[in-house]
DNA sequence: GATATATACTTGATATATCAAGCAATATGC
DNA sequence: GCATATTGCTTGATATATCAAGTATATATC
């Protein structure tokens, strides 16, 4: 039996918990807000543009099947279905098949896009560096994989 | 002139913190779909809407200036507003004007919404601190400082 | 004390993401 | 080898957020 009355002893975790959800979703909109005004600005991409052209750029072959991309993205399949069709009508990013599995499709970084990515990683880094700047350095690392983490705890049980 | 053709010194820097923000942005998304999906078998209650109850209820009076709530949440007026409707509507918040100044609207949490905030709590306490439980317990604070930080950073220069 | 500027909102048009449902192609079980 | 999942992806309907523009009040300037 409990035998503290008051303060139950997950009190204080559950609103650190809170507390840490709560920042989490600030410093994400203040994050992105921050990135796509800088990258809008330059050539009309969102920071969720960027990401699918970085992702694709540091995937083997410049590419990514699309349900993989999602994953990374923390988006359904759908949303990029959605998110490439832009994309691929810039010629940024192109379809290809597979020739192994007829039901999957590959988004595969064109040369133009490879390009572009480099002119947004000019206005993006600053930004995410500016933003990181104030961790003690040795920290980022260990608060990266933090996220990391968080990002990737089970999904099967919902 | 920068002498270094080949790697120059914050190349380093600049992909560790690209690297946060990707991560960032999924711990974000991961956790936030999570969070819904738990609220909206409740009561139909997005995360957003309770983090909006949270705030209410941990403001002096249980009511807040919309626009310091989206301040606080980080978004616009303008989302402060549409998101307050459906939550007006159910009664779970009510407007109040301010006598000495016409322009600003608070947004009060209600009876009720106190009430459901308490049972929203039952639902999203667990998943924040499953979220959180694989961080060493003594980094949670530095981690939730320094996304308050990052959620904070100066927004003018922009 | 009239004019200009800033603040606190709201609203219309638009972008982006979701979910649910559907369609093929592949893999599995018998 | 045939029925039954399961996987990869797309699409229609819908929710939610943004931006730009507009309104009304308050504050500052002269």
């Amino acid at each position: 039996m409990v035998t503290q009355p008051k303060t139950p002893p997950a009190a204080r975790d559950s609103s650190e918990s809170l507390e840490f959800c709560l920042r989490l979703n600030r410093a994400y909109a203040t994050l992105t807000r921050r990135l796509d005004n800088a990258l809008s600005s330059l050539h009309g991409l969102s920071f969720s543009d960027f990401m699918i052209l970085y992702y694709l750029d540091r995937a083997p072959e410049s590419r990514l099947r699309r349900i993989d991309l999602a994953e990374r993205l923390g988006v359904t399949a759908s949303g990029v279905t959605r998110s490439l069709l832009p994309l691929e009508k810039l010629c940024l990013v192109t379809r290809q098949p597979d020739p192994r599995d007829a039901r999957v499709g590959y988004a595969s970084l064109t040369e133009s896009g490879q390009q572009l990515l480099q002119y947004a990683l000019v206005s993006v880094v600053p930004i995410a560096q500016e933003a990181v700047q104030m961790v003690p350095a040795e920290q980022i690392g260990a608060l990266s994989a933090l996220l990391g983490q968080l990002a990737g705890i089970n999904l099967s049980n919902n």
